[in-house]
DNA sequence: AATGAATGAGGGTTCATTCAT
DNA sequence: TATGAATGAACCCTCATTCAT
C-alpha cells in the first residue's frame, strides 16, 4: 500500500489533476477577460504555467475547454445556491434572500456574467454542447419554488405569479446592472459601482420584487 | 443646373456615401453576429461587396468602424424613442407604452443587443472613445421624465422612485430576457421566443413595473 | 499681352510647376528619411500638400519620381562643384580646397548620402536609367583634373596618380564618415558629430591626401 | 548511451538548431539585397525552406531578426580579424596586412556592406539595440593599435596619428569603393569590378595610408 | 506526463497604383 | 489641373492546432 493511497492517486496522477485545474483556472480568467473568440489559447497556458500543448492534451481543442469553463462556472454558481439556507416558514425574507443573493453573485464573480455574455454572443452553442448544464437550471427553480409555493400557501403571495417568471425577474434586475455596466457608465454619465449606488439599487429591487409577489405591501 | 443639384451632391460622391453605408450596414451584421473581436473585416467588406481597403478609407480601423457602428445603433434607439408619442395626462398608460416600447425594441433588435453585449465584454472601450453617446442617454432619461413627474403631480406615483432607477428596471426587464436567451433557453429548457412566451413576458414586466412605481394597485 | 508674359508661363502653369516642385522637395526629405523601399507615395504627397494621384499625374510612378529625385541632387551637388573657384596657380591649395568642399558638401547634405546609400542598396537600379546623371561625372572629374595637372606640371604632385584614384580617396575620406555615422557611432562608442571631431577629421583627410599626392611633403 | 551524446543534443534539438540557422542565412541574404525594409519576411521563410510563422517561433519579430542578421555578420568581421596573424616586429607590413585585409574583406563579403549601408539608412536603429554590437569594436581597434603603437616605437610611424583615425581611414578606403560600387560605376562610366581596377585600388590605397603613416617613405 | 518544433490559414492593415470625373 | 474613390496584392504577424519525441 503507497503512502498516497489515501487520495487514491498516484503522484503523477496529481500532478496531472494539478495541471489540469491551473489550465481551467487560467481559462476562467482569460475568456472573463476577452470572451471565447478573443481568448488566446496562448494566453492561458502562459497563465497557468504550462504549454498550449497540455490545453489539448487535457481537453482536446479550444471549444471543449471552454465548454468546460462554462460547466465549472455554472457548478459553482449552483453550489453557492445550495448553500443558501432559507427558512419557508417566512417567505418574504426568504425571497429577499435570494434577491440579494442572486444579485450579490452577479456582482461579485464578473467572469460568470462576463462568460455568459460571450456565450450567447455566440447564440449558445457551446452550451448546447453541455448536458450538465441543463440539469442545474433544475436545482435554481426548485430553490425558488418552494418559497414561492410556501408564500402562496400563506396567502402572501399572490396566485398568478410563475416560477419561471419570477426567477427571470430576479435575474434580469441582478444581472444587466453588472453585465451592462460599462455602456450604462458611459450612457448614464455615472458610476454604477459606487457602494451608494449598489446599496440604493439592491434596496429597489427587492422592493420592486416584493411589490410584484406580495399582495398586501401597505404593511 | 445639374440634375443631381437638388442632393447638393456629384454623382461620384452620391456613390461614395453608398459604399460607406453599404459597409456600415455590413458591419453592424458581422459585429452583431460575432462581437468586435470576433467580427472579421474580410467578412465585412465582403458582405458590403467592397474591398477591406475601404473599410480602412472610410474609417480608419476596425475599431473605428466599430465605434461608428455603436454611435449608429445608439441613434437608432434615440430616434425610435423621439418618435414615440407620449400622452402624460395618462401617466400610467404612458409608462406602460415605455416598458413596453423598451421590451419590443430590444426583441425586435437582436444586433443592438449582441453589440452591447460585445461592448461590454470589452470593457466599454469603443464607447468611452465616442462623444456623442453620453448626449444620447439625455434623450432617454428626458423620455421618462416627465411621465414620472407628472404621475407623482398626480398622486399616481410613489415619489420615492428615481428616474435613473427607473430607467434600470425597465431596461434590465427588457434586455436581460433577449440578451441571454441562449443560456436561458438552455438552462430553463423551454423555448422563450414563441408567441404566448413573449406575451406572457410583456405583461409580466409592464404588471411589474407598474406595482413598483404606482401607490395603488388595488383597482 | 499678359501680364504675366515674363516668366513665359500662365497662371495655371506657374501653379503647376509649383506643385511638381512642392512634391520633388517633399520627395526628397522622404526617400532620404526612408529609402526608396521605405519612402512612402502616401507621406510624399502628404508632405507636399498635395495627393496621391499628383504623384502620378507629374512623374508616373514613384520609380521615375525617385530617379528625377536622385537626378535633382547629383545637379545640385554638380551646382556647387562648378561654384567653387580654384587657383591652379596654387595647386595644393586648390587641392586642399575641394577635399574640404566634398567633405563639407556630405557632411551639409545628409540627403544627398542617404539617397546614395539607398540607390546602392538597389544596386544602382534608377541611377542607370537616368541619362542625366553618366554626363555629371565630367563635371566632377574635370574639376580635379586641371588641378591635378597643374600640380604635376610644376612638379609638385606625383605623377603617378590618376585623377579617378584621386577623386575616389577624396570621396571615400568624406563620404564614409558620414554615411556611416550610425553604425560607427555604436561601434567606436563615441560621437562622431562634435565640432571637435568633425575639425579633427577634416585636418587629417586633408593632410591624407596632400601626402598622397605631393611630392615633397618634408616643407 | 545515445549515439548523439557527443553533441549534447537531440536529434530534434539539432534539426531545430538547424532551421534556426537556415533562417539567419536566408536573412542575411534577403536583407542584403533588399534592406531592411525592402526584405519580406516571407521571402526569407521561402529562401529558407520554412514558414513565415518559425521567424517569429526563433527570432520574435522581423526588427530582432535583422539585429541578430548583424550581430552574426558583425562577428563574422571580427573573428575574421582575429585570424589575422600581425608580426608587430615588421609594422610596415602589417598595417598593410590590415589594408589589404579590410579592403579584401568588404570586397568579398557585400552583404555586410549593403546590412550596414541599410543599417545606416535607418539611422542605426537596430545596431542600438544590440548589446554586442560594442564590444566588437575593441576587437578590431585592439588589433590595430599594437601595430601602430610598435610602428611608432621604432621611430617608422609618425606619432600624431591616433588609432581611430587611422581605423576611419582605412575603413573609408576599402568601404566605400564596395558599397558605392553601383553608383560609382554610373558616375564614372565605368566597371570598377575588373581585376585591374581592383588591383590598381589596393596598390593605390595601402600607398595612401603608408603615406599617411610612415614618417620616411623614400625608401 | 510533458514539451519543443512545426504548420498553414488567416488576422488587421498598408502598399503603389488606376479609375472616373 | 486636380481630386475623391476604388483596387487587389502584399505587408508583418498571430491564430488554433498537430507532429514527433
Amino acid at each position: 500500500m503507497k503512502a498516497n493511497a489515501q487520495s487514491g492517486l498516484g503522484v503523477r496522477a496529481q500532478q496531472a489533476q494539478q495541471t489540469r485545474q491551473k489550465i481551467l483556472k487560467a481559462a476562467i480568467k482569460v475568456f472573463a477577460k476577452s470572451g471565447f473568440a478573443g481568448g488566446r489559447v496562448d494566453s492561458i497556458s502562459k497563465l497557468a504555467k504550462s504549454h498550449d500543448r497540455m490545453i489539448y492534451y487535457y481537453f482536446g481543442s479550444k471549444e471543449k475547454l471552454f465548454v468546460e469553463v462554462l460547466e465549472t462556472l455554472y457548478e459553482q454558481f449552483n453550489e453557492a445556491e445550495r448553500r443558501l439556507q432559507l427558512d419557508t416558514t417566512d417567505p418574504v425574507a426568504a425571497l429577499s434572500r435570494i434577491v440579494d443573493f442572486t444579485w450579490r453573485y452577479y456582482l461579485t464573480h464578473p467572469e460568470f456574467v462576463a462568460l455568459l455574455g460571450s456565450e450567447n454572443l455566440h447564440r449558445g452553442i457551446h452550451v448546447k454542447k453541455s448536458v450538465n448544464v441543463k440539469s442545474m437550471s433544475d436545482a435554481t427553480l426548485s430553490m425558488l419554488q418552494p418559497v414561492l409555493e410556501a408564500g402562496q400557501a400563506q396567502g402572501l403571495f399572490r396566485e398568478d405569479i410563475s416560477v419561471r417568471n419570477l426567477y427571470l425577474m430576479i435575474a434580469s434586475l441582478g444581472y444587466f446592472y453588472n453585465s451592462n455596466r460599462y455602456t450604462l457608465s458611459s450612457f448614464l454619465g455615472e458610476n454604477l459601482m459606487t457602494d451608494d449606488a449598489l446599496v440604493d439599487w439592491q434596496a429597489f429591487i427587492t422592493d420592486a420584487v416584493l411589490r410584484k409577489v406580495c399582495i398586501d405591501t401597505s404593511a
